[in-house]
DNA sequence: CTTACTGTGCTATCTCAGTAGTACAGTTGA
DNA sequence: TCAACTGTACTACTGAGATAGCACAGTAAG
């Protein structure tokens, strides 16, 4: 199974849906002009209602990210990514992969982890700046 | 201001506060027995309302994070947080903040970085498992 | 054409996060 | 005691996410 959302995480299926679908396509899981899980098949897989699998897709259509014909099903956009760009994350993704290795090597829990990502992504370091901030 | 819950990003606010606070308190900036802000005051400042401050330092209390005293105020729960754990989370912010910065050189997008962690951490490796998935 | 698939559109209903406003109760310090 | 702070509790309302179910429409293949 390619897409796992978790509906008790607090984060909207439909979002989670589409991060992973997005993600997918980055690391060339899935090729552009391949087709998608068609809605309810994959509703049913994911246990999850049709609608929001519709949700789902029709934003990331909305956003470019796939295409969707209608009676035929939905199908990675063709094209904007190159073959570098995938390169690149895969790299990235080695570099994130040892990354959280050595974290919980150091006994730090995935909640931890996730923390320190969040704050490190949204520009909080918290404990080194005193009084700092940003826009 | 020391917490900035997005209240755009799908993700409850007051969870965001509750993950917040405790990051605050993992990394140090934070100290057992130190005051946290007044629910007021904090919903003032966050331009939120009092309720969802409320409910975060509940939830938080119901955790045993934080200790709240009626009439008094809220504050950080003594001890149970040793200093060697924060060293050891201080050491891993410092990599995470190496990490982040090499994948952004990469020219990698902050919702790109985000789903590489969240696949790495949801154990997802999407392109390297073909078929693999774990409980 | 017919069948079986695909996506589209709609309504109704439920839950819960968040807002808004008010009232109550314990603590602190002058 | 009194004032100003603190957290607590409750009701009512709004909006979004999600479920459920149904009807409609385009596509592909026999």
């Amino acid at each position: 199974m390619l897409f796992r959302p978790n509906p008790s995480s607090g984060v909207p299926i439909y979002l989670q849906l589409m991060e992973q679908v997005k993600h997918a396509i980055e690391t060339g899981a899935l090729r552009p002009g391949e087709q998608l899980p068609g809605i309810r098949p994959l509703a049913e897989e994911l246990v999850i209602n049709p609608n929001t699998v519709a949700k789902a897709y029709r934003e990331l259509e909305h956003e470019g990210v796939i295409e969707l014909r209608h009676g035929a099903g939905a199908f990675v956009a063709a094209g904007p990514r190159a073959r570098k760009a995938t390169d690149n994350l895969r790299a990235g993704q080695a570099l994130v992969a040892s990354t959280v290795e050595r974290l919980r090597a150091r006994g730090l829990s995935d909640d931890e982890i996730r923390r320190l990502f969040e704050a490190e992504l949204a520009g909080r370091a918290t404990a080194s700046r005193t009084g700092g901030q940003r826009g």
